[in-house]
DNA sequence: GTTAACCTTCCAGTAATTAGAGGGTTGGGA
DNA sequence: TCCCAACCCTCTAATTACTGGAAGGTTAAC
């Protein structure tokens, strides 16, 4: 199948597809006026990619991911190594955010929001009172 | 003042700060040699940013918030709803990461972590078995 | 024969730094 | 005076994972 029909058949993106083929995670064939053609094992392996992608895996996660599906002698330990270490990057950036969340809206909190010049927000990034 | 003493004085690194002159966000003096001369009013400045940053507001929003601090007529609901906008940027980036949390601890779970081959992360992106 | 809808490659841009190369300046001690 | 450490400078390129667009070839239908 041309690159048309398997994007939309994987769900991702002709542009994606073609960079995922520059940076060696997939390998069509092409046919002799070098359109890619695109086999259902392809399919399978952007399929693949685009759900480990949707769960927030990096492109160098998801090579790694490929490789131990294909290694019939993989031990699941690997694997989840591998997802735990990534949950732990997701909790982190969570808290992160949650800290920046509860910050910036203490600050909003104080803030009026009217006409006037005055703004506790402004005050605050210009420096702390105390 | 140099760079190097502005630099630990508002905990912005220094190649921050050549950015962010490159980016327009501060104009220090130059010596006849060469160096960026620093004034009060540059640390100053230097350090909301830093602030600003650390809420995770993007270069564009720190730039309107100088404009917005230097300017006396402003309306705090200008700069309230920036700040809003920006809060709820950060409430759309927890909830997708919250659930990309718990689709991958969920798939997570499901795995033994052993030696075995056999793992459930895997036959999870390899596809729905529904 | 022409037109739309495909397909191709290649270059550049995104956000906000950061790393590193290659080289000039300054201040103090031997 | 010479030298060295610790500064400072500019410029290029890398980071992440695409995405947009230009310029142009191919195919299939009408």
């Amino acid at each position: 199948m041309n690159i048309g029909e398997i994007s939309k058949r994987s769900g991702v993106a002709a542009k994606t597809i073609r960079y995922y083929e520059d940076i060696g995670l997939i390998l069509p064939e092409r046919t002799p006026n070098g359109y890619r053609v695109f086999s259902e094992s392809d399919l399978h392996r952007l399929s693949f990619l685009g759900r480990a992608r949707k769960l927030g895996f990096s492109i160098e996660d998801c090579r790694n991911l490929i490789r131990l599906h294909e290694d019939e002698t993989r031990a699941s330990a690997e694997v989840k190594a591998l997802a735990l270490n990534h949950l732990s990057s997701i909790e982190e950036k969570i808290a992160q955010l949650q800290e920046m969340r509860s910050a910036l809206s203490e600050v909003i909190s104080g803030c009026a929001g009217d006409h006037r010049p005055d703004c506790a927000i402004l005050d605050r990034l210009a420096g702390p009172l105390a």
